[in-house]
DNA sequence: CCAATTTAGTTTCACCTGAAACTATTTCCA
DNA sequence: TGGAAATAGTTTCAGGTGAAACTAAATTGG
């Protein structure tokens, strides 16, 4: 019970040639590994109970939360919203109004775009999720102390702010 | 540039039926959005200059640690280090065999398994990803002070642990 | 005005992925 | 022994996914 080897003597050392790799202590792998595993439990949660996809709840915790402010969406609001491209939005939107979960109406200012609301059906479903999501998450945070949960909090705030420009950085050249 | 909203009133409360669930404040989603903000800038670093995929990626890196300890590994080996199914592990390892930057080697004993090994050209390879990945992850923890980056290690083996208990204890009833 | 550009959203294509079925080999034990 | 069960690894199949192409509507500017 005890695997202790820090990364590197002081941390956040710039990494040096020749030093090795060990894949379970590179945090990229184990931010992966970490997140696949919630991932993986969530959508079965919500597929084997409502037949949904995570995607597809996605867009019904934004349109179910717009519901309750009384601000319809567009499907473009959901994506940006989700932060899912609009191919993906526009497959979960489609399924969920096969599914009777959506309803849709045109906008009559401007004809490209529609809005989007929970049906009735839809927010019964919706209303069933919620606390079995929180229900999820509570029992993954629970065994955080106060001052770990507050730091878990930051620290997903500033990697994700890293990580975007990293992103953008990491990018190989771009067009004029 | 302040938006604050703890999540409810104590930390970790427990869920209470009717609250509403806002997505940006939800950390399994949270957690998603900055794992495949990594993997997809780890992905284009590797893919565009090395032709590496991920999994691809993660089998090499587990072989070059053997290697570099003279611990030959088999398929179901690098599948448990690496948390990937044999069926991703299968297919990486032959596409690496393909591009010739592994050599396999049927074991003699047990003509089921093969000794998996780095070509020299993997060999090659690998040694000029490490220090990328390494150079990755260092940008990506620059940020961080001190006691950040001990509070990120601790949380993603605490939450890694809980979601491991939970992943089973969520999926439905087990065959007897 | 109306042609060029932009924006909303959908469809296509090529690839990735997981689950389940399958093959080959080895181990277990009656 | 020898047949049942387990194990290593591959193949098949049935979706899911992103990038790019595409359609339709709206905006822009000459």
């Amino acid at each position: 019970m005890s695997e202790k080897a820090p990364r590197s003597p002081s941390p956040a050392a710039p990494a040096r040639p020749g030093d090795p790799l060990q894949l379970d202590l590179f945090v990229p792998y184990r931010l992966s590994v970490l997140s696949n595993l919630i991932s993986h439990t969530v959508a079965t949660i919500y597929g084997e109970r409502f037949g949904l996809a995570i995607p597809e709840w996605r867009v019904m915790a934004v349109l179910g939360l717009a519901q309750h402010q009384g601000t319809p969406m567009c499907a473009n609001a959901v994506a940006q919203r989700t932060e899912m491209d609009k191919v993906q939005v526009s497959r979960a939107v489609s399924r969920l109004l096969a599914m009777g979960l959506l309803g849709r109406t045109v906008d009559k200012a401007d004809r490209r775009k529609a809005n989007l609301t929970l049906t009735a059906a839809g927010t019964t479903v919706y209303q069933q999720i919620v606390p079995l999501a929180l229900q999820y998450e509570g029992e993954l945070l629970d065994t955080l102390e106060t001052d770990e949960l507050m730091m878990l909090e930051r620290l997903l705030d500033k990697l994700t702010k890293t990580a975007r420009g990293l992103s953008a950085s990491f990018r190989p050249a771009e067009a004029p």
